[in-house]
DNA sequence: CCTACCATTAAACGGTTGTTTCAAACGGGC
DNA sequence: GCCCGTTTGAAACAACCGTTTAATGGTAGG
């Protein structure tokens, strides 16, 4: 069995992570992860079959917490007496991925622009099954936001659950670029912040009344209004 | 000179730009990129001196009208009677990107996950480049937001700003997860209807009057109200 | 003590990568 | 005609990749 503290399996993990979250999983060479870890390049294999292998373990790793706390929060709202509120929903959902941020025992900031990689770096068989994981957890979220948003069309609320998972994954994955541009005012790795600024701004966006279905612009030319001749 | 249609030089430039968008810069090799431009492996070399100098020309192509055309809504905004309103200038930032998706002389549906993958896969050097152009774009914008926005403190809109930017790009960008998750009801590839629907959702965000500083949360323990037990 | 068995090591494997070389082909200017 | 700079062609380069092999150390069970 792998030891208490500080296994080979562990430590490869360790530095898989930290650099595949600094320069992506393809430029990342088990050479220089056996390296970080102290590790022989054989052992990468040999516990984890293949670096494939390896991926999958550090990204679910990260993900089965996250969606099993999601859906734990979720659960604990619904069994109360009351309907759950908007913004309750709406923290049940964000709140975890503070709180991943926030413990580096589960990642630290780290794990933060792992998360924001993960669609564009996993290979398909790992993505499928992300997928599904994932899949569940939207949908009890859209059931439940659509409980809390009666009169808002079911379609609108998919698609505003997909404006807010865009808000809240690009500021904290995408941090330096936030911060090379915003200077050092803001601090994304704070993720406490993101969601408390971020929760007011998507519960008004989710509340707004359904568009009108809009008389279907002409596609082929037109430009948009604002672009108009002034 | 380059030839008037379908040079060397294009014809990698598209071939690179479909491989990047499909499998990312990393995983692409010149070999397929040469191969599907049915042109010779030194061609690259030549033209574009490296692989870096090829990455780079395939994302200057495009993100540089899309930044031209956003500063250039701004100001045909600005240069009328009366103030601009805040759906007019959410409108003039986020058209652009619906028109270079429209396109397919600009590159069509496929231009959008490549810019999805922009930060994750650009080198150094690029990347200050790129973030400099667009701080450019984010500043003006933040300014005639905050013009449009009175009441509304400055740092508030720059964080809402950046939500805007990660709700836009992440259904765009990440198109293959949405639909894999939401069924095909979805189309994020109709950047149009992205806009449609993105616009008065963030349009509510931006007015929420700004929230109270909060007594700053425990930190070390105390876990999010939501997550007490029932 | 010996034998399995698991973990770790060093070394090498074949394959692919980006890049370079050098010769051949092209194309207007005089 | 010839010439010269530009562009393409096939082949090779060294470096690195993920993976495998075979030998080793260590340790619990009989």
């Amino acid at each position: 069995m792998t030891s208490l503290l500080d296994s080979t399996k562990d430590r490869i993990l360790a530095a898989a992570e930290e650099l595949f979250a600094r320069t992506g999983v393809a430029r990342t060479s088990l050479r220089a992860i056996t390296a970080l870890a102290r590790v022989n390049l054989a052992a990468v294999n040999y516990h984890f079959g293949s670096k494939e292998g390896l991926v999958e373990e550090v990204y679910r790793r990260r993900l089965e917490p996250l969606n099993r706390a999601r859906l734990a929060n979720l659960e604990r709202l619904e069994r109360r007496a009351r309907k759950p509120t908007l913004e309750e929903v709406l923290e049940a959902f964000m709140t975890p991925v503070a709180r991943l941020a926030r413990d580096p025992a589960q990642g630290g900031p780290t794990v933060m622009r792992l998360l924001g990689q993960t669609h564009a770096e996993a290979e398909e068989p790992f993505k499928t099954w992300f997928a599904g994981e994932y899949k569940r957890v939207l949908e009890r979220y859209h059931a439940a936001l659509c409980r809390a948003l009666p009169g808002i069309p079911a379609e609108d609320v998919r698609w505003r659950l997909q404006f807010l998972v865009g808000a809240l994954t690009y500021p904290v994955a995408e941090r330096q670029l936030v911060e090379l541009v915003s200077g050092e005012a803001m601090d994304p790795a704070d993720v406490n912040q993101v969601v408390q600024r971020l929760l007011p701004f998507v519960a008004a966006g989710f509340r707004v009344p359904p568009g009108k279905p809009k008389p279907a612009r002409r596609a082929t030319r037109g430009r948009p209004k604002v672009t108009r001749k002034s």
